[in-house]
DNA sequence: TGAATTAACTTAACATGTTAAGTATACTGT
DNA sequence: ACAGTATACTTAACATGTTAAGTTAATTCA
């Protein structure tokens, strides 16, 4: 029971180092890297979330893309009405299933995503070179192991 | 160079598995567990940080609690105002420095903070007991090193 | 087949996040 | 002393987070 470990356990118990404010804090410190390349091209870092989604699918419903930029679908129905209105989106509603709505990425879309991609991949490079690969990892997967915990 | 690490790598490279996204993830799974519980006591998590950094501190100034529970002076002058509404704090400025205001818990804050403390233990411990301590403070710890990695 | 239920959004209401601008007080150097 | 600057908030404006309620279309099953 050396004191160091019990140092660290204690200190998991003040709230301002507890895992949720780590997790908040790192989440910043990540966010704060890319936040200024993505406003310079008008984007938020959801509205980026949504276009990056976009781009990996031909078609896409609000459902799955909702999943897959993790975002709640009020927020998401804000969004995609923004996304229109820049006309960097289209809507259709599925044939088969009126209820939902097929989102496709615009040309003007597309290109800001070929705009957009090169400088958010080059933030993620500086911030892997950074904190290295091997560390990167660990934690990605840490993380992932403490989602499915939490399940 | 074995399939799994390069397997890996790549998945970092997918924005959907990305450590921004892995972070973000990983917070809202714990953020999950308590803000039922803070709902129960009519607090947000913002409230509920807020309240917690006064509880350690006789006195304190807008600007070290801004620090403490991880707020933004915008969004903790709202809280802060609604806190006081709720007369569970209240405000004086510094004599030394009228800037400053000075904020304290109340008797009714501090009998808020009673009540909902043991709740927010219970479901730390509960996190902790399913997460378990070694990876928990692995965990932290990669979370400062990334901190400290951003800086 | 049609009433009840479920699914896929959308709207509403309120709280916070984020950036920029504004206000009042303190400090600094001449 | 005082003009200039910096500090400590506060306000404003717009975007998102969160929960609840509403709307329309599909599904279920008596």
């Amino acid at each position: 029971m050396g004191d160091i470990r019990e140092n660290k356990q204690a200190r998991l118990r003040d709230f301002e180092h507890s895992l949720p404010m780590g997790l908040l804090k790192a989440r910043e410190a990540a966010m704060s890297k890319f936040r200024p390349m993505l406003r310079d091209h008008g984007l938020t870092e959801q509205q980026w979330r949504v276009i990056r989604a976009l781009a990996d699918y031909e078609e896409i419903d609000a459902s799955e893309l909702a999943r897959r930029s993790f975002l709640l679908s009020p927020s998401l129905t804000r969004i995609l009405q923004y996304l229109e209105s820049r006309k960097l989106i289209t809507r259709s509603s599925d044939a088969k299933d009126q209820r939902r709505s097929v989102l496709v990425l615009t040309t003007k879309g597309q290109k800001l995503f070929a705009e957009v991609a090169p400088d958010s991949a080059a933030i993620y490079d500086e911030i892997e070179a950074a904190f290295g690969m091997a560390r990167m990892t660990l934690l990605y997967d840490l993380l992932e192991q403490f989602h499915e915990t939490m399940e």
